[in-house]
DNA sequence: ATTATTGTATTAGATGCTTAATACAGTAGT
DNA sequence: ACTACTGTATTAAGCATCTAATACAATAAT
């Protein structure tokens, strides 16, 4: 039982939600999913939802159907890897904007990031 | 005339805006907006959204209005400054975390940063 | 005083998201 | 063959957002 930010609609905060654990590699390729009504079931949501959700991350290969047998994540290692690159720089990129959009120069921004990193060293992967 | 993400409602980007714009000093304390009409017609959005935009922005004490006279900044420099740490610290926690799920420790993310910081230097404040 | 502009409120309709309740088709397991 | 599980589709209802069209109240400007 998940809980989700009221503001974006659930079945893109379920996408994320798998996108991002295909790329930390919590999901490997080819590993089979629960079925739509078990994952709805386990997030609190609809089928309905979740179907919206898992037949748009197969719209970007991202996931593969069987028609009876389940959906599993896709095998194209470099599909994934394209995808965790991308979400990167995204979020890159997004940061370094709304840090810039409140006044905050680069050279303050890593500064910042810096303090924090010597914060707390909670990584579990790499 | 603006660009809005058409996943997340206007109302919150517009008050998005506007809080960046105070908090990078584009919106000083004090200074008069634009009439919920004006500013509905050059972002191209229904005054009604402005409304609930800057009432709810008034709400938090960011803005206040003059019944027939506009709406203006908060003169509170100190309110303004909290806001603006606050902000700052949400995106940069948000970010770690968002790097973080898919499988970048904080190393890795001081490095990458550092790169684009060497890249290009677009910035005007400060 | 009159006019124009301000914030504010109301009603109605369109759209998208979500839930709910079903139903159908294909197939793995038995 | 039968059963259970899979993805998939459909219909209806509730809700929030957004737009549209007005209307009212208060005041600055004239």
């Amino acid at each position: 039982m998940k809980t989700f930010d009221a503001t974006t609609p659930i079945y893109l905060q379920i996408m994320d939600d798998i996108k991002k654990q295909i790329c930390a590699g919590h999901l490997h390729p080819g590993e089979k999913l629960p079925s739509v009504r078990d994952f709805a079931l386990s997030q609190g949501v609809n089928p309905n939802t979740v179907q919206k959700a898992f037949s748009q991350l197969e719209q970007s290969q991202l996931l593969f159907a069987n028609r009876t047998n389940g959906r599993f994540v896709t095998e194209d290692k470099e599909l994934i890897t394209q995808m965790k690159n991308e979400m990167a720089t995204g979020y890159v990129t997004e940061f370094l904007n709304r840090m810039a959009e409140i006044g905050y120069q680069k050279d303050h921004v890593i500064s910042l990031l810096e303090e924090y990193a010597k914060g707390e060293d909670t990584d579990v992967y790499n």
